[in-house]
DNA sequence: TGCGATCTAGTTACATTGCAACTAGTTTCT
DNA sequence: AGAAACTAGTTGCAATGTAACTAGATCGCA
């Protein structure tokens, strides 16, 4: 029985190295640490529901309950033996393997030929001013502190490397609106 | 009722401008052209479910089923008015706005520190050496012809920007790899 | 000429995810 | 005191992903 591979699966099992922890527990980390940055947590619902199922593949255990005076009862979740390799196999095959994950934009991009080539120019001018914020962002982040210190560098490289993927696509859009002025790149909107 | 966007939806919608066609049509439709790198077919599954959903949203049409001899009917599908409006209005969200959806790569690097930094370095070594085939493989494809003919450079803008991003993940990994050899960056593994 | 392998075209079933809404207690604001 | 907002968790359905199964057509080749 494999369980299938999922960045909130990783989260939850990586965040568990740290020590057992409760749901609730586990969801102010992954805020606290920025993780929610690089995992789809949305509703709380997936949270608790992938908990349950690691607990069923046996990726981790119930341990005792806490019991705090003003709370329901807290379930304080282990990661297992089998949790910490599986942690491990799925870093390794994440880290080496790259894998199409099909996002929006290439998929809008092989469309683009729909409308006019001014229309297109419009469209990516606002996304460029879109990414320039992003990246203005996430560079804050990168020079961010804790307790008045800076924060590590490897605890960043998600962030870096979020960058430098953000700056190539500034980069290349600026190319083709370039391009799309000076009508080097042009085409008569309509079906392919 | 607003129909949920994806690309496989988009990519129906943006086929069918260039006339009716049948389900099975539209799955060769996108093999041909290319559009399973940046669209999930899958199984033929998802297409099929989608077109019934298109169709009961109103967003293209059942019109005459085609007779061939050899094959059972085949129902040939249009596009709406409706169908043409909400291409455009996706288009235009996908292109101008920039949307988090949660890659592997980034979730696994944030928990790099799991393991020691040498075997981080084997591993993003094994996905350097992939990625530049990748990038071979995406550079050959901007370099294709169709009956002796380049392909129109409007026609491979997404192979384009697959090319860019691709391209600058690589020099940030070369860089991280730099950095963990000489021993700029460095951990010691466990728990954050 | 026949037989297994592979391709075409589609369906069925189940696991997983995404999204919205609902409960019910707690704190904060005014 | 009452409204608004936060904490902690549940329920339910729509959509997607994935695998496996059917059933006819065609191909390789012995």
């Amino acid at each position: 029985m494999t369980f299938r591979r999922s960045t909130l699966a990783l989260a939850i099992l990586g965040l568990l190295e740290n020590g057992p922890l409760h749901p609730y527990g586990i969801q102010r980390l992954i805020k606290q640490w920025g993780k929610d940055q690089v995992v789809n947590v949305g509703q709380r619902t997936s949270l608790y529901r992938m908990i349950v199922r690691l607990e069923e593949a046996g990726l981790i255990t119930a341990g005792a309950t806490e019991q705090d005076e003003r709370y329901p009862e807290r379930t304080v979740y282990h990661l297992t033996d089998e949790g910490r390799e599986i942690c491990r196999e799925w870093l390794a095959e994440i880290l080496t393997t790259p894998r199409n994950e099909f996002p929006e934009f290439p998929a809008g991009l092989s469309f683009v030929m729909l409308v006019p080539p001014e229309t297109a120019g419009e469209l990516l001018g606002q996304r460029r001013e879109r990414l320039t914020k992003r990246i203005a962002e996430l560079q804050l982040e990168l020079r961010s502190e804790v307790n008045g210190q800076p924060v590590p560098r490897f605890a960043l490289l998600e962030t870096e490397y979020q960058v430098a993927v953000a700056v190539a696509e500034a980069k290349w859009i600026d190319s083709v609106l370039h391009d799309l002025r000076t009508g080097t790149l042009t085409w008569t909107p309509g079906p392919v």
